[in-house]
DNA sequence: TGACAAATACCAACCAGTTGGTATGTTGTT
DNA sequence: AACAACATACCAACTGGTTGGTATTTGTCA
C-alpha cells in the first residue's frame, strides 16, 4: 500500500479547499490542516502560495484530462457522437456531486486571480486551453465529416463549450443548485445539434 | 452639482475593486481610501464588509438595470429583434474597456462567496435572476410569435444568455484578453437565431 | 558490503505586517 | 440638547513566510 506523498496531499488539499471557498479565503494553515502537514513542509515543497496555486493547476489538468481520456464517448466511431458524447459526460460528472465537487479549479482561480497573479491566470488559461484543444480535435473531424462548409471555426467553438460550461458552475454556485449547471449544459448540447444539422450547400 | 455621497462612493469603491481583485482580496481599508473615507466613516454606513458587499450588489443591480432600460434595442418592434439586440448590446458593453470595466460584479462575487456567505451568493444570484427576467419576457414574446410549439422554456433559455455570458468572462480573465468574449458572445446569438429558424409544427 | 557525507524531507516556534472591527472622540445641523 | 455623520486611534486574531534545527533517504567510493 503505497502512501500518498506530502506533496501530493497539499495539492489535492489545494483543490479541495480553493473550490470551496477560493484561493485568498483558504490559507497555507487551511491547506496544511487538511493535508496533515506542517508549515515548514508546506514552505520546503513551495517556494510561496502563489507556488502551490500555479503547481495545483497542473496537478488538476493532469488529474482531470485522465478522466476524460478514459472516458467512453472516445470510443464512438462518429467525431458528432464524440462531441455530444462529451457534453453528456460533462453532464454525468454533476451527478450526486456537491458544487464544490464538481466545478472547475481553473476557472474558479481564474475568476479570483486574473489581475492580482499573472502566474496563476496564466496557468488556469494553460489548462482550460489544454482541454479545449483535445475537444477542438473531435470537433475538426465532426465539422469535416458532416458540415464541412460551414462558417464557424472549430478552435472558437471548443473555447465556447468550455465558456457556457463555466458560465453553468457560476450561476449554479449563485443558486446554489447543481441542477441549474445540469439545465445549462442541456442548452450548449442543443447549440451543438442545430450547428450540426445545418444544410450544407457545394 | 451635487456631490456623491460618502455611501454611494463606498459602493461604487466596491464595485471597482472586488471586480478588479475579488471580494476577500479588497480590505475595508483598500474600500476607504479608493473612495476617499475614513474606517469610522465606513462603519457607520455599515455594520460589516459583508453588508456593504450585499448592498453593493442592490446598488449593481440598479445601475445595470437602468443602462439596460435606456438601451436602443428595447424600441425594437418585433421581440426577436430584441432579444438579438440584447444580445449585440452586450457585445457593444465590451468594446474600449477592461476586463474589470465590462465584467459582472455579481458573477465575480458569487463564485468567489458562494459557501463562504449565504447573504451575498443570495443576493448575486437575486441580482441576476431579476435581470434574467427581464430578458425572459423578450424571449417569451419572441417564442410565442416565432417558434410557439418549441420544447425549450424561456426561464431555461434565459437564464442561458447569463451563463454563457458569465462564462465568456471567466474565459476572457483566464486568457486575459476581452475580445475572447465576444467571440463567445457571437456563439450565444448564433445559438439564439437557430433556435428561432427551426420549421413549426401544427 | 558498509561507512559516511550530502541532500532531502520535515518540524515547532516565531516574525512583521495586515485583517475586520471597535472605542472614543469631534463636527455640523435641527 | 440630541442626533447623524464622520474622524482618530487602537486591538486581538490571523496572514504568508522565515528561522534553525532534526530525522530520513540517497549517492558514492573503498
Amino acid at each position: 500500500m503505497e502512501q500518498v506523498g506530502t506533496k501530493t496531499r497539499l495539492l489535492g488539499a489545494a483543490l479541495n479547499l480553493v473550490r470551496r471557498t477560493g484561493y485568498d479565503a483558504t490559507s497555507v494553515d487551511d491547506l496544511c490542516r487538511q493535508a496533515n502537514v506542517t508549515k515548514g513542509a508546506f514552505f520546503h515543497h513551495f517556494a510561496t502560495k502563489e507556488q502551490l496555486a500555479v503547481e495545483a493547476t497542473q496537478f488538476w489538468t493532469a488529474v482531470t484530462s485522465q478522466v476524460f481520456a478514459d472516458a467512453e464517448y472516445n470510443k464512438f466511431e462518429d467525431p458528432l457522437d464524440q462531441l455530444i458524447g462529451y457534453v453528456e459526460f460533462r453532464r454525468q460528472l454533476l451527478v450526486g456531486r456537491s458544487l464544490p465537487e464538481c466545478t472547475c479549479f481553473l476557472g474558479t482561480m481564474a475568476q479570483e486571480k486574473f489581475e492580482s497573479s499573472p502566474a496563476i491566470r496564466a496557468a488556469c488559461f494553460e489548462g482550460i486551453a489544454s482541454h479545449a484543444e483535445n475537444i477542438e480535435v473531435i470537433i475538426i473531424a465532426a465539422k469535416f465529416k458532416h458540415v464541412p462548409n460551414a462558417t464557424w471555426l472549430p478552435k472558437s467553438l471548443a473555447l465556447f463549450t468550455q465558456a457556457s460550461i463555466q458560465g453553468a458552475f457560476v450561476l449554479a454556485k449563485a443558486k446554489n443548485d447543481v441542477t441549474l449547471a445540469d439545465d445549462m449544459i442541456v442548452h450548449l448540447r442543443r447549440y451543438i445539434e442545430l450547428l450540426f444539422q445545418q444544410p450544407q450547400e457545394d
